[in-house]
RNA sequence: GGUUCCUUGGCCGAGUGGUUAGGCGCCGGUCUGCAAAACCGUUUACAGCAGUUCGAAUCUGCUAGGAACCU
């Protein structure tokens, strides 16, 4: 059976490197999940491989796409899958790389199928919302989805506008579509994370967002910044120095803002971390790759440790 | 020494007698198609003391700390 060895955790906690030794160890590749890296154009606000790592080893999925580019965790499960198929015909294992939790749940227990929005269906719930605020989606969905209203959570018009899309598009009831249900996936899953605690995470964090400013993420935000509104550029770091740019926020506001955003985006990463019994985590006071590799062999899905 | 003014929760900041201001931060949480997104929940103060009042952050007095001006 082949085996998924997927490095995640909080960013900033060392994953990339990481899997860059592992993949050296196993002799394999990876495949990276990622929802920023995967764009090109922003290499140093996302912390992407550098050149010499993705020399080092294959990367998949990094810096694939433009920035103008749709994607999603649906798309991400299609293509993860091909990718890891594919590296599964020279190797036995390949390693997944990445903080972008949904990602990896859509690659581990899969995601509901779904149709894709059109342009049309679209522009046309994103009308209604405009217009008409969250009662307008409420009074659409208590006609189009009942079901879906009574469980959604009434204050997200992202998630609402997203159910009255799904019903216009497939034209039956989004939730009858949202099933939840579990994929069995024919391969084996192994879940690493670092197991720094809180306050070395932070410390980390709030050290690599100088190291950014110093390697010129400034200028790498400037060039996107025409580009600014699309969804791709809603990204912590881009947001602070957009706003920067346009007058907003003084400089040293917002270098203090993007790390201190970083660090709550890291908290949610540690959230679905801690809600995962199977991830197995790592000393981070020992070196990690023996660590990871014992794992592996052992077979170890289980779990360890919290930094509570 | 004298006169006037100020003092609100971790921070900012409303509130001039009678429900919890609010914002930010912190902390906690939700999550199946934009997820580094979107959203939700907590965090209950009025410098101290003594009064007035049915009731005071809001009125009075004193104390402490601070600011401006005067001699």
């Amino acid at each position: 059976m082949k085996t998924l060895v997927i490095v995640t955790g909080p960013t900033a906690s060392g994953k990339t490197s990481l899997a860059i030794e592992l993949a050296q160890a196993l002799d394999t590749e990876i495949v990276s999940a990622d929802s920023r890296q995967l764009f090109h154009d922003l290499p140093i606000g996302t912390a992407a491989p550098t050149s010499d790592q993705l020399a080092a080893v294959t990367h998949h999925l990094v810096g694939t796409l433009e920035l103008t580019d749709y994607y999603s965790a649906a798309r991400f499960e299609e293509d993860a899958l091909r990718i890891l198929s594919e590296i599964w015909l020279r190797s036995d294992y390949a390693v997944m790389c990445g903080g972008s939790m949904m990602y990896i749940d859509a690659v581990t227990n899969g995601i509901d199928q779904l149709p894709t929005i059109s342009p049309q269906i679209r522009a046309e719930v994103m009308a209604l919302y405009e217009k008409g605020g969250l009662p307008a989606l409420h009074e659409s969905l208590r006609r189009l989805d009942p079901a879906y209203l009574d469980k959604a959570d009434p204050s997200n018009h992202r998630r609402l506008i997203h159910a009255i899309e799904i019903t216009l598009q497939a034209g039956v009831p989004a939730s009858t579509l949202l099933t939840g249900n579990r994929k069995q996936r024919p391969f084996r899953i192994i879940k690493i994370a670092v197991g720094w605690e809180r306050a070395e995470l932070f410390d980390r964090i709030n050290r690599r967002v100088d190291a950014m400013i110093a390697e010129g993420f400034e200028q790498e935000a400037r060039r996107v910044y025409p580009l600014r509104h699309l969804n791709s550029l809603n990204t912590v770091g881009y947001k602070e120095l957009f706003a920067m740019f346009d007058g907003t926020m003084d400089r040293e506001t917002a270098i203090a803002r993007i790390a201190k955003n970083t660090r709550v985006y890291a908290k949610k990463q540690l959230l679905w971390l801690s809600k995962d019994p199977d991830v197995c985590i790592l000393d981070p006071h020992k070196p990690l790759c023996p660590q990871a590799l014992r794992f592996i062999k052992e077979n170890r899905g289980a779990k360890m440790v919290d930094n509570s």
